[in-house]
DNA sequence: CTGTTAGCGCGTTCAC
DNA sequence: GTGAACGCGCTAACAG
């Protein structure tokens, strides 16, 4: 690594210096106090040689890579982008870098992949809606220090750093309630998608809080083709009564639009559409989309903070978990008078 | 690294079987052979004590990473989220990650990170499309080896995989210019970018191909906001006689539809748009978008094996440039009657 | 085929 | 305040 042939090293400098190795050294790292005099001349010499200490050897000597690994069943997935993006710039404002992993779905190899990930950095973060429960536990002690982002593991000596879905699909019934909306629809996720359970506990939350409000589920997934295939379910529910729906996030949700448009049916007034994470093109589609926000760059800062402090040799910090934020837009509307 | 307090390491290996840290080392690589009475006990004492290489140690004495750096100016991009992809998976089928560093859209930091992330990597992947291209041939030496994305580098010695878009433009060009429009008007992107200068001349060699053709330039950008923004001027110049758009990219021209839909004009009947990249979204826009398909996923593939031929000492392996698909969808459409 | 030795480049004790 | 020597964990020479 470092320059092409043989790189210059810490020697190199000392000797056209004329110091020792250590010398060179304590000024590279403002260790004690050393000779305003030597030090001028090992930083001249250290700018002539165009002089780079080698990452690699302080990382052996040091037990610290100054990088992180992040790892995710799907790169391409734009609520992992914005954690990634924000866990990015917060890493390097420290000096650190992220290292990504993509699983590619395959939840089989996920173990793998984070242990080997792992092992080249000081510490892990983790991506894995649709790994068995058990699995991450043992895993997570595994890989010590980790982060898991976006799935509850109560009881495990381990920070999480999430989103409250169970919170933001009350809220969403919430409005929709408000709305006068009585039958619901539930587009689901992948049926083994932790966040999707998460949701799901949201809607017998809510069915709960809302004995008057009916709500049926009917399968979904997380991509946009996955929103455009599920509208004959959604359209057998609305036959059946169902005057809204919520789908698993907002690319189903924008999928399902679409295919609805195609089918003539009219959003809001025929139906009430509802998504979740609020991705950019939300407040962009055709009617603006109702969805809950969720602070995607935030939580990859939180979950640098946290990173950090174990990093260092800190406690376990808390877990957090943030709040979606209603961004109530055209897609939702009031029931039609003598509907509801 | 590794694991949590004292690690394993070869010496334990070495001491419980009873033999050389060598031997340990040699069926640890395979290398020449070794009596297999000694690979059976090493190989027990290795499952036995969990043992697990360093790779920090073995970076050091190999002069070798297995780890590759991706600059680029934003990860939420959908265009680097792709490539991305790609290359994490092609580089992990041959045991290298992917270290990330996103520089904030910050041209002025981008050449001290992509010297410091080099400088931790075996290789680099350079997405600098605004970098001043005397500075990035600068770059480009003292960051070897690296491969370049998606800007042209005449007579670097360097690799080059991108897209074709001065051809893009002229297929997009042609497919209006087939369809009727005389009079069209293209939303650039940044000014800065090398991309939209490719772009720009798409549009003039579409020009003289084309005399009975006028294309009239508009400021647009590069965001779902830019080209809600640039409806102002697009209106302008659709009453001044254009009929059709060309957008710097997909998020421009979503961005320019939905607030075109806002302001009643009817699209492609009042006016034709096409955009850029297609994007996962734009099959699923209102009206499904017209744009020029772009191999994301694969131009990762290309740039990963480029990187490993260099790597691997090889010599510079040709550039590579994909010629975008149309994909003609129905947010453009033939002019109307008497008005061409 | 195996063990011993010598580094890879750097940080860090120790004496001076 | 400074330098010599050792070690981080591993691989690659070289002997045996």
């Amino acid at each position: 690594m470092g320059q092409r042939s043989r790189a210059t090293t810490i020697a190199d400098v000392a000797a056209h210096a004329g110091v020792s190795q250590a010398s060179v050294s304590r000024v590279l790292n403002g260790r004690s106090s050393v000779d305003p005099e030597i030090v001028r001349r090992v930083q001249a010499s250290i700018a002539e040689l165009e002089y780079r200490p080698s990452p690699t050897a302080r990382s052996l000597v040091n037990g610290r890579n100054n990088t992180v690994a992040m790892v995710v069943p799907d790169l391409e997935n734009p609520l992992f982008q914005g954690i990634l993006k924000g866990l990015s710039l917060a890493a390097a404002r420290d000096g650190y870098r992220v290292l990504v992993a993509d699983t590619a779905e395959n939840v089989d190899d996920e173990e793998e992949i984070a242990v080997e990930a792992r092992q080249r950095c000081d510490a892990l973060v983790l991506c894995a809606p649709r790994m068995p429960e058990a699995k991450l536990r043992a895993l997570v002690d595994a890989v010590s220090p980790v982060v898991v982002v976006n799935r509850p593991l109560p009881g495990a000596d381990v920070p999480v750093v999430g989103v409250d879905y169970v919170r933001g699909i009350r809220d969403l019934v919430d409005h929709l309630h408000d709305l006068g909306h009585r039958r619901i629809a539930y587009a689901s996720g992948p049926p083994t998608s932790a966040s999707n359970a998460e949701r799901r506990r949201g809607v017998a939350e809510a069915l709960a809080a809302h004995p008057d409000v009916r709500i049926d589920e009917v399968p979904g997934g997380s991509r946009l083709d996955d929103g455009y295939a599920a509208s004959d379910a959604v359209l057998a529910a609305h036959r059946d009564g169902c005057t809204a729906v919520i789908a698993f996030n907002d690319l189903v949700a924008l999928g399902l639009m679409t295919r609805l448009h195609e089918l003539g049916v009219e959003v809001p007034r025929d139906l009430s559409i509802a998504g979740f994470d609020d991705v950019p093109m939300a407040g962009f589609a055709t009617p603006r989309l109702t969805s809950m926000s969720v602070p995607r760059g935030e939580i990859g800062g939180q979950v640098w903070l946290r990173l950090r402090t174990l990093i260092e040799g800190g406690p376990v910090e808390h877990s957090v978990l943030y709040s979606p934020r209603l961004e109530a837009r055209g897609s939702t509307a009031a029931v039609a008078e003598g509907v509801a």
